[in-house]
DNA sequence: AGCACGCCGACT
DNA sequence: GTCGGCGTGCTC
């Protein structure tokens, strides 16, 4: 007998190896295989009696599982996905699958068991949840949740999936990131038990293939976990969860380059389940899909319990030098709110952008050797590059004019941090970000500090703004609104606008009403206003209007090629080879795609790669795609990559 | 992706 | 004459 395998290379397959007697194989089972000289796992997805001919068979090393870890149905997935976006069966089958070889059940549950009386829907939630339940047995199977922060479209969500659980169907639940399954997870285990699974690349790899098995065969019921989740199998899948469906995270930044959400949108169709998608500020391209019946919109307006919506406040700042850090005004409402023993959370978004050491004298800021971008400073006396993690000590004099005239500008968290602390050296202050945030257990830690009011101020980059309900927070600070504001990229209002209506959704939960005030150097923007009156709709036609004009989603689709290298000129030459092939093809048959490029990419160099990209657009991806798959041959040159993003969420 | 094969330039 | 650069092609 034969199997035929997939491996995860960037290689169509399949592949087909003999099997010696001695070993059990099936489809669904992984295999280790010698192929091209290493032995690799590949995936079998057929098992037969057909001689090969034309090539020497090898024999199948040895099998890994005893029992099958996918079927059919991920199969089909996976060749739907790949041709989608261009990249490989195998490939893809590698990402999603677990890579552990024995299951382990030592997941420890990251807090401690307690009792959760059951909530009880308001007549609104009640009112969407009978809506969804109802119009879903019609037929209609794709919803979109529109409720402002703290509306209770968690409750929602638990009501729907109790329901479906109780017909023996099971659920995926997606949040944005890591960071957010624990506490998801908690307010899941209160109501699921043992039926609850988590799914995420912070688990070890035998917890994975634990969970991932012990939601395949339908022990667990509902499976909690980061994007690459959506691919997880069970014997009747009810329905699919995007929670915070705007955000960015569902979109993979590398091979193969998927969106989760498509990917939802297209399970829920073939697997005849649910997909309910909810977020304070949907998506452009998710709005647009609902005005248009695509998907049922539900609206929750109103904030769950007394609490309602924090008054948000704009001031001008003058610039982003230290002294700037904290406004008169925010220094008063801090202390106000100190002073009455609530909780302040103060948003730096990204870390990335501050501060710089930047010469007085000639202007130019310490690069980084790999990356042209400006270099970080850290505490420590370092400047790091956050592209490529090249670090060294800040130089004494500037490496460009030989200056000693260097001075730091911006702000950073870290430097923030130690200023504030300067500033009110009484309170108790805590920084949230990558950095900190690495630490195991550290972040379980954090809530429990800041649910008992043991933090006074929080201080960090965009992962305080996500998700996080602290009843005694009362103001939330946005130090620098205009960091990402002008990125070369056709999102980035939407995105600066999403964080700013979430992170000011952290404040005013319980029962003291709350503010947000937000510094910027740039008060004139017309986001601000649509910001400050709690205007999603009025910013959203706006975007549509320009979006509209200029061609971008949900009006088109977009496909960009990135050619990257280390030798600039190959790269430069391979690109203008592919706007050639391009070009060539347009005429003969896709005159419908438009082509923009070839370019230098915004982030025109990354780990000593030279980036070049050319960006297409169309009404129609089929295009896009016959286009790409017929010219992407024409980059073949040694050390130079073409890396094909159908549907980019951004464009650096 | 990795790796072998094989075809032209420059060097002990 | 050979070493080694990198373009091309293959992997069951």
């Amino acid at each position: 007998m034969y199997a035929d395998v997939y491996v995860g290379y960037p290689l169509e397959g399949p592949f087909t190896y003999f099997i010696p007697e001695q070993f059990q194989v099936s489809p669904g089972k992984r295999v280790r295989v010698n192929f091209a000289g290493r032995n690799i796992v590949a995936f079998v997805c057929r098992v037969h009696d057909e001689t090969p001919t034309g090539y020497k068979v090898k024999d199948i090393v040895s099998v890994i599982d005893n029992d099958e870890i996918f079927d059919q149905r991920l199969m089909d997935l996976a060749r739907y996905v790949s041709s989608s976006y261009l990249s490989y069966t195998g490939e893809l089958l590698a990402m999603a699958l677990p890579s552990g070889t024995k299951p382990s059940d030592r997941y420890k549950i990251p807090f401690e068991k307690k009792h959760v009386e059951e909530k009880i829907l308001s007549p609104e939630q009640d009112r969407v949840f009978d809506d969804i339940k109802n119009t879903c047995s019609d037929g209609q199977l794709r919803h979109l949740i529109f409720g402002i922060t703290g509306s209770g479209k968690t409750e929602v969500y638990i009501s729907m999936a109790r329901h479906l659980i109780k017909q023996g169907r099971s659920v995926i639940y997606l949040v944005p990131e890591i960071s957010l399954t624990s506490q998801i997870f908690e307010r899941l285990y209160s109501v699921f038990g043992d039926e609850l699974v988590v799914y995420h690349s912070h688990l070890t790899a035998n917890q994975r293939l634990h969970h991932w098995m012990k939601f395949n065969t339908g022990k667990a019921k509902i499976a909690v976990g980061t994007r690459s989740a959506v691919f997880m199998q069970c014997p009747d899948l009810g329905m699919i969860i995007i929670d915070e469906e705007h955000d960015g995270s569902y979109k993979e930044h590398s091979s193969p380059r998927y969106n989760a959400r498509r990917i939802a949108f297209y399970r829920s169709k073939k697997e005849n389940a649910v997909l309910i998608m909810g977020s304070a500020t949907p998506s452009v391209e998710s709005l647009y899909a609902a005005e248009n019946g695509i998907i049922k919109l539900h609206e929750l307006k109103n904030r769950f319990g007394s609490s309602s919506l924090p008054e948000i406040e704009i001031v001008k700042v003058n610039s982003s030098r230290e002294q700037d850090i904290l406004s008169s005004k925010m220094k008063l409402y801090t202390k106000k709110a100190v002073d009455n023993s609530k909780q302040v959370i103060y948003l730096l978004n990204r870390r990335g952008f501050a501060p710089f050491v930047i010469c007085q004298s000639c202007g130019e800021s310490v690069q980084c050797p790999n990356c042209n971008i400006s270099l970080n400073f850290h505490k420590e006396g370092n400047v790091v590059c956050h592209y490529c993690g090249y670090s060294r000590r800040v130089p004494d004099k500037c490496l460009n004019c030989g200056s000693d005239d260097i001075v730091k500008i911006g702000t950073g968290t870290q430097k923030a941090e130690e200023f504030i602390s300067k500033t009110f050296n009484d309170l108790t202050i805590f920084r949230l970000d990558q950095d900190s945030s690495r630490k195991k257990n550290s972040s379980f830690e954090f809530i429990d500090r800041m649910q008992k009011g043991e933090i006074d101020v929080l201080i960090g980059t965009q992962m305080v703004a996500k998700g996080f309900d602290f009843p005694g927070v009362v103001l939330v600070g946005v130090l620098l609104a205009d960091i990402g504001l002008n990125l070369p990229d056709f999102r980035a209002s939407e995105r600066i606008f999403s964080l700013l209506m979430q992170v000011a959704g952290r404040s005013g939960r319980g029962d003291s009403p709350g503010k947000v005030l937000i510094q910027t150097i740039d008060d004139q923007q017309e986001i601000f206003r649509y910001i400050r009156n709690h205007d999603y709709y009025g910013f959203y036609k706006n975007e549509l209007n320009m979006r509209r004009s200029l061609d971008y989603p949900p009006f088109s689709r977009i496909a960009r090629l990135l050619v990257r290298g280390k030798d600039e000129k190959k790269v430069t030459n391979s690109i203008k080879k592919l706007k050639n092939s391009i070009d060539s093809e347009i005429t003969n048959c896709s005159p419908i795609v438009k082509v923009l490029g070839p370019s230098e990419a915004p982030l025109s160099k990354i780990s000593s790669n030279f980036r070049h990209h050319i960006i297409l657009k169309s009404k129609s991806v089929a295009e896009l795609r016959k286009l790409i798959s017929r010219t992407r041959d024409s980059v073949s040159s040694r050390d130079v990559y073409l890396e094909i993003d159908i549907d980019p969420h951004d464009m650096l």
